[in-house]
DNA sequence: GGCCAGGGGATTA
DNA sequence: TAATCCCATGGC
């Protein structure tokens, strides 16, 4: 894939070419992420925290596709590699599609619905903060949490494409505050599991909650456990979505609906062995189909 | 292992 | 106006 960064009035565009099995809707509509929204055009506009060369860098972005090429306009001068790692470019989901297809017509099913979906590879720390919201909670309400948050304790990022945009905040920003300082944002019982975990990550050190990657799925999933507030469906979430942990199976409400509706499973331990059986190890991709499919369907008839 | 409080707001009855 | 629901967890 071939792309440039090309400085134009403070905006820095990069272009991703060549793109398969990539819809800007079904990635950042199947409930991975939380600070994209859509534009009249079509486009989707956010905010993004990376952490590479040891350092964080928000930035907020504007995502156009047009037929095989996004063209990226962002608020800093971002490597393409880093926008590749974000959109999972290195990885061929025409594959992975076509391998779960052959399991049987209903995943196949599901994936119609949602062909173009993607998983990102979200910055890890803002992924389980996100999801602690997450916890017990709707869409709408996580995302304007999850604004509030960056709004008071973000790094303010100027205007961008007609908005004022704020980074996410940073675990020792976050690691400072008390419950009261978080009132305003209304995150309710999560936010002592937010300065709790911002704790925990502080006092183990970014890098080695950032290495927790290494480690192989189960010890993966318990260290990120003992974090304050985590428990099997958070755990699950941070895994798959900022971990790269991509056998995890998040079984929410959603899936619980449609893996009855689809599958007949209606205890939570029938459908986790279920999908470990069936999907293996794309069963995180899986997921984000069914996730999408039944969401679609409950919400245009 | 089962139960229930924890917040807050949108939606439904 | 009241009840229900929401990408759950901690503590008993």
């Amino acid at each position: 894939m071939v792309k440039e960064n090309v400085r134009e009035n403070t905006v820095y565009i990069t272009s991703l070419k060549n793109l398969k099995d990539f819809e800007l809707n079904h990635i950042f509509d199947c409930g991975q992420c939380f600070r994209w929204e859509k534009e009249e055009d079509g486009s989707y506009t956010g905010v993004v925290l990376f952490r590479y060369n040891e350092s964080w860098h928000n930035v907020a972005a504007n995502i156009k596709l047009k037929n095989s090429e996004a063209t990226i306009q962002a608020t800093k001068a971002i490597p393409v590699e880093v926008w590749e790692n974000y959109f999972d470019l290195k990885v061929d989901y025409g594959q992975i599609k076509y391998e779960l297809r052959l399991k049987d017509d209903k995943i196949d099913e599901a994936i119609n619905s949602g062909e173009g979906i993607r998983i990102l590879n979200q910055n890890k720390w803002e992924t389980l903060i996100s999801f602690l919201i997450s916890q017990n909670n709707n869409i709408p309400r996580i995302k304007g949490c999850i604004q509030a948050l960056s709004k008071n304790f973000g790094e303010p990022l100027g205007e961008f494409m007609g908005s004022e945009r704020f980074g996410f905040p940073l675990p020792e920003t976050l690691g400072k505050l008390t419950v009261e300082d978080l009132s305003e944002c209304k995150l309710g019982y999560r936010a002592g599991y937010i300065i709790e975990s911002s704790k925990q990550v502080i006092n183990m050190g970014v890098k080695e909650f950032f290495d927790i990657e290494e480690l192989d799925e189960m010890t993966a999933f318990e260290k990120i456990k003992g974090l304050k507030g985590v428990g099997p469906k958070v755990a699950h979430c941070i895994l798959l979505f900022s971990f790269k942990k991509r056998e995890s199976f998040p079984i929410d409400v959603w899936m619980k609906k449609v893996m009855a509706d689809v599958y007949d499973l209606n205890k939570e331990k029938e459908i986790e062995s279920f999908a470990k059986e069936k999907f293996g190890r794309n069963g995180g991709i899986a997921q984000q189909y069914l996730f999408y499919y039944i969401r679609e369907l409950e919400n245009n008839g």
